[in-house]
DNA sequence: TATAGAATAACCCTTTAGGGCTATTGTATT
DNA sequence: AATACAATAGCCCTAAAGGGTTATTCTATA
């Protein structure tokens, strides 16, 4: 049995190391490349047609989701698995959506990640079950299309909307802000509401380092 | 030769997974333990008796940093080696007065961290050319002013004020805090006000893009 | 041309934030 | 022994935030 070729995507090059050097030394995988961002990701897809993709959610310049939307415009063979260290779920439904094959959480076990591996590559998704419970949850619960709703604006934000954050994120109130745009300031307050909906925050502080975090602003 | 006794600490499980792996596999190194945040790395060193300490410095609850001085304060023979993802040089010159025997940078190679810990276990010292290049120009006059600023105004909080901007920056209110923390809602709020008026914001949301801008959290 | 989304504006409501003030306890340093 | 500061806890108050709802105008695009 051949090797299964695969890219992994991560800005951090010790964390590829330490992935590279633990799964090749054991198990039946050839890291055929790697990549530091999205852009990166889709470029090497191109060039080096790995069969599975390992890819971070939070990186530079392009994030993992958006990363796998675009790559799954020219590849739909392409198996993809989302790693990532968040401790939240603001992205797994975005994640579902770009055609994702698994999702794996920061905390899991190698093993686990190996056996999503497999599984994926033996053409079955692989979520774990924190992810699955949610999904359950939801086709369970309630306010299916209201979720769906939300998730499938995948879009970020507005140019008007970034403007809002960084002001907010500098410290004005959102009345200062409305003087400062020429604008109302419930417009402004608007603003912020679907800012915080769109990115499924608590509030506007996790706005704002998520925006920080991901060179939003 | 035996193999050296190594403490792995960071506070994320899979790259600690992914260094054991990495590691143990090919080196004269055994992981004998692991921990995800400062307070344990004091315990389990006191517990395991470690050779070699491999830490990070941007953990939850004890930073890399403060956890070297604390054990440095019962056990001198131990080395610590510092594993930072931190591309600013910030903590440098409070690693090197905490007793620290070594400082490698996230976008290192595996390589050069072995280099480092064969290094650092024959008695010597290990600092990669970017902070031998700092320490340099500090020991001949350039940037001093810059170095003293850095150092001694880097964080003008305390370490429970650093937790209540994490959480809060998580998007978490006073009140979910207060939870986490097991302390009264009237006590958060009070560090809350306390670190607005330290860092002269004008509300916590320029506290929050402060402390990200500035690695405090 | 019909539909979607961006940007605007306004109302309801409750919760949270934050300024100012006082005060106790513990710990470390001088 | 005295001083400084961290961490704790409580009160007053007003301002701001944020959830929900509705609606208009403009523009891009299917």
């Amino acid at each position: 049995m051949s090797k299964t070729k695969v890219l992994l995507v991560d800005d951090h090059k010790w964390v590829r190391q330490g992935f590279k050097l633990a799964l090749e030394s054991k198990y039946d995988i050839d890291i055929v490349g790697e990549a530091g961002d999205g852009n990166e990701a889709v470029e090497k897809t191109k060039e080096l047609m790995p069969e599975l993709i390992l890819m971070d959610i939070n990186m530079p310049n392009l994030n993992g989701i958006e990363a796998a939307k675009q790559i799954r415009e020219f590849n739909k063979d392409v198996k993809i698995i989302i790693l990532t260290m968040l401790d939240n779920e603001r992205f797994i439904f975005e994640a579902l959506t770009a055609g994702i094959n698994g999702y794996i959480y920061k905390d899991s076990e190698i093993t686990e990640l190996v056996t999503a591996i497999k599984q994926v590559m033996e053409g079955e998704d692989y979520f774990n079950k924190e992810v699955t419970k949610k999904i359950i949850d939801y086709h369970t619960g309630k306010n299916i299309s209201e979720f769906y709703q939300e998730t499938t604006q995948s879009s970020p934000l507005t140019k008007r909307e970034l403007e809002v954050v960084k002001l907010v994120s500098e410290g004005y109130t959102s009345k200062v802000i409305a003087e400062k745009l020429f604008i109302s300031p419930f417009t402004v307050v608007k603003h912020r509401k679907n800012i915080i909906k769109k990115l499924h925050a608590k509030n506007f502080n996790e706005v704002i380092s998520y925006a920080i975090a991901n060179g939003l602003i």
